[in-house]
RNA sequence: GCCGCGUUGGUCAAUCGGCUAAGACGCCUCCCUUUCACGGAGGAAUGACGGGUUCGACUCCCGUACGUGGUACCA
C-alpha cells in the first residue's frame, strides 16, 4: 500500500453503541494496525443528535473496554481537529457552493409541505416511491428552475432552502468494493440528494466525503444499509475534484436478527433476553438497555466473538488475542452476506475466556456482589472457591449462584433427592459419621473421603447412596464442585453443624 | 413498486473447478463423575431451484425464488 493507512470510525452518538457499531470500530482497528496506520474516531453529531448527553463518552468507553482504542480524533487529539461534525459547521457550506458554482448542485426552496405535496401527487399518478430527481425537480422551487435574480433576492433575503446534488441522467457509477469487488448504479436511479440542509448543517454524504478527505482516509468501512448512496459519494469526490483521493470502501455485512428478518436494532436486545449495546445505557425516554460488560462479559470474548461475525480467517482456531487477530485481519475474507447474531454461541466465548482469568479477578468481581449481599469472607478462601467453581461460570458474575453454599448455610433442602430412599441406617451412618470427623485429625479431601468410605463399608451401605444426602446436607442441592472438597473448604466444624442440623429436616 | 446486495446444516462457517463437503456453537448418545459442570468418544444435520459452460461445478455464467438493505432536510 504506497499510501498511509488512515481509517476511521464514525459513529453518531445517538444513543449507546450496538454491537454492530463495536464490530465496524473493531474492523477499522485491526486493518489500521495490521497496516501500521491510523485509527481515528470522528463524532457525526448534528444539531439534533449532538445533545444526546453522554453519549460520545459512552463510545469512548466503550472502545476503552475492549481494547480497540483509537490513536486519534475525539478524545485523542491530532492534527486534523476538530473531529466533532458539530465543530466543522462552517467548512462544509464552503463545498456545498463549491457544488452549485461548479453546476453539480443546486439551491432548492421547497418547504416540507411542499414536498410532501408533490410526493402525494406523485403517489397518485402511479408512482410508488417518488424522488426528487432529474424528473421532478423541473417542476419544484429550486435555482435550476427559478430566473438566476429570483434566487438571488431569496438567498439575500435569507429565505430557508437546501443544496441539492444534481444527479446526473443516464449515468453508470461504479467503484470497486473491497469485500464485494466491482458494484455498479444507474445515476437514474438515485435523487438528488440533500447535501446540506437548512440549518447549515450537511447531511452524511456530504459530511463523509468532506471529512473523510480532509482527514486523508485511505480506507472507508461501514455498515451494508450504505451501499445504495455509495454513487453519490463517489460523483462528489469527482466533483470537488478528489478523485484521486476517493477512500477504498468496504460495505460491511449486517448483523442480523436471531430470531428471523432485519438487521439487529437497538430495541432487540431485551426482547430476546440478551444484550445488544456495550455497555449499559438509558436513552433519552429513560428506558434502560442491558450492555455486555454489566452482563458479566469479558470484552475479550465479545471481540473474539464479533471477529468471526462476517469475517473467518480459514483456519481452525477460534479463540484468539488481539494480536492474532491483527495478524489474520484481512478485509478481502469479510463475508458479503449477513450474519445471525447467536447468543449461545457469545455465551460460549465468555465461558472459555471466564476460565483463563486469574482467580483473584474473579474474586475481585465476587467480592462486589457479596458486599451487596452483606456477606464478608477471607480474600484467600474467596479465590480458592472462585477456583472451585470457575469451570462452571459462563459469566464473571455466576460465581455466587455456584458457590453460594461455601459463604451460607442453605437455607432449602432438596429433600425430595433424598426421602426416597432415606431410613434408618442411613440416619445412624451420619450420627456416628459426625463423631468420627469430630475425631478426625487431618482435615483433607482424602483424609475425609476415606473416612466416609470406610465407615460406609463398615455400616454396608453402599458410598454412592450416601454421598448425595451427604452433599444436600452440604450445599442443600444437586449441583456444586465434589463433596469431599466441600466439606474441606467450609472446614471441619462446618460441616458438622451442617450435618446436624440437615438431619433435623430429613 | 423500483434499485442495490446476498443465498453451504438450526446458527457461525471452510472450500479460491476434483468433495467420501472441514471445524465450532446448539442438539442427541455413550464414557468419566452415583450432583452439576468440565473433559473424552461418537451421532443426526448443509450446497435454494432451474438452465447453461466444463472431462468434471458448492465453486464460473444466466434466469427464478427467497432473504436483506436503500428508496427522508436519519444516520
Amino acid at each position: 500500500m504506497d499510501k498511509k493507512v488512515r481509517v476511521r470510525f464514525a459513529p453518531s452518538p445517538t444513543g449507546g453503541l450496538h454491537i454492530g457499531g463495536v464490530r465496524t470500530a473493531l474492523f477499522n482497528y485491526l486493518f489500521a494496525k495490521k497496516h501500521g496506520g491510523d485509527f481515528l474516531l470522528r463524532i457525526e453529531d448534528t444539531d439534533q443528535t449532538r445533545f444526546v448527553e453522554g453519549a460520545e463518552e459512552y463510545i469512548i468507553e466503550t472502545l476503552k473496554w475492549c481494547g480497540i482504542e483509537p490513536n486519534e480524533g475525539v478524545g485523542y487529539g491530532g492534527d486534523y481537529a476538530p473531529y466533532r461534525q458539530s465543530e466543522r459547521k462552517p467548512m462544509y457550506r464552503q463545498y456545498a457552493e463549491q457544488l452549485v458554482a461548479a453546476g453539480h448542485a443546486y439551491y432548492a426552496f421547497d418547504t416540507p409541505e411542499e414536498l410532501d405535496e408533490m410526493r402525494e401527487r406523485m403517489k397518485a399518478s402511479g408512482n410508488a416511491a417518488p424522488q426528487y430527481n432529474w424528473a421532478t425537480r423541473e417542476y419544484m422551487k429550486n435555482s435550476l428552475t427559478l430566473p438566476a435574480d429570483v434566487v438571488k433576492e431569496k438567498l439575500a433575503a435569507g429565505e430557508k432552502h437546501v443544496i441539492r446534488i444534481k444527479m446526473p441522467r443516464n449515468e453508470e457509477v461504479k467503484f470497486e468494493d473491497l469485500i464485494r469487488g466491482w458494484v455498479s448504479f444507474q445515476t437514474n436511479q438515485v435523487d438528488d440528494k440533500v447535501l446540506l440542509k437548512a440549518d447549515n448543517m450537511p447531511t452524511y454524504h456530504l459530511a463523509v466525503v468532506v471529512d473523510d478527505y480532509t482527514m486523508k482516509i485511505s480506507h472507508a468501512f461501514r455498515g451494508e444499509e450504505w451501499l445504495p448512496s455509495a454513487p453519490v459519494h463517489v460523483l462528489l469526490y469527482k466533483y470537488l475534484g478528489w478523485e484521486a483521493e476517493m477512500p477504498l470502501w468496504a460495505h460491511l455485512p449486517l448483523i442480523l436478527k436471531p430470531d428471523g428478518n432485519g438487521k439487529l436494532s437497538k430495541r432487540d436486545g431485551d426482547r430476546l433476553g440478551f444484550p445488544v449495546f456495550s455497555l449499559d445505557w438509558t436513552t433519552k425516554d429513560g428506558e434502560r438497555q442491558s450492555g455486555f460488560r454489566e452482563r458479566g462479559f469479558l470484552p475479550e470474548a465479545l471481540i473474539n466473538f464479533l471477529v468471526l461475525l462476517g469475517w473467518n480467517p480459514g483456519v481452525v482456531q477460534e479463540i484468539f488475542t488481539l494480536d492474532e487477530m491483527i495478524k489474520l485481519f484481512d478485509i478481502e475474507r469479510v463475508h458479503q452476506a449477513g450474519a445471525k447474531f447467536d447468543f449461545d454461541k457469545c455465551k460460549w466465548f465468555n465461558h472459555q475466556y471466564v476460565q483463563k482469568i486469574s482467580n483473584s479477578v474473579l474474586a475481585d468481581v465476587t467480592e462486589k456482589i457479596l458486599a451487596e449481599k452483606n456477606v464478608t469472607v477471607e480474600r484467600a478462601y474467596l479465590e480458592h472457591v472462585c477456583g472451585l467453581v470457575k469451570e462452571r461460570c459462563t459469566f464473571m458474575n455466576d460465581v455466587w449462584d455456584n458457590a453460594f453454599f461455601f459463604f451460607q448455610r442453605p437455607i432449602t433442602f432438596d429433600v425430595e433427592a433424598v426421602k426416597p430412599k432415606w431410613n434408618d441406617d442411613k440416619k445412624s451412618f451420619f450420627d456416628v459419621l459426625i463423631s468420627k470427623f469430630d475425631e478426625l485429625n487431618n482435615w483433607e479431601n482424602t483424609s475425609i473421603e476415606k473416612c466416609f468410605k470406610d465407615l460406609a463399608t463398615e455400616k454396608n451401605i453402599k458410598v454412592g447412596e450416601l454421598q448425595m444426602p451427604f452433599r444436600i446436607m452440604l450445599c442443600g442441592g444437586k449441583f456444586g464442585p465434589p463433596v469431599f472438597e466441600i466439606a474441606h473448604t467450609i472446614g471441619k466444624t462446618e460441616t458438622i453443624e451442617r450435618v446436624k442440623n440437615a438431619l433435623l429436616n430429613f
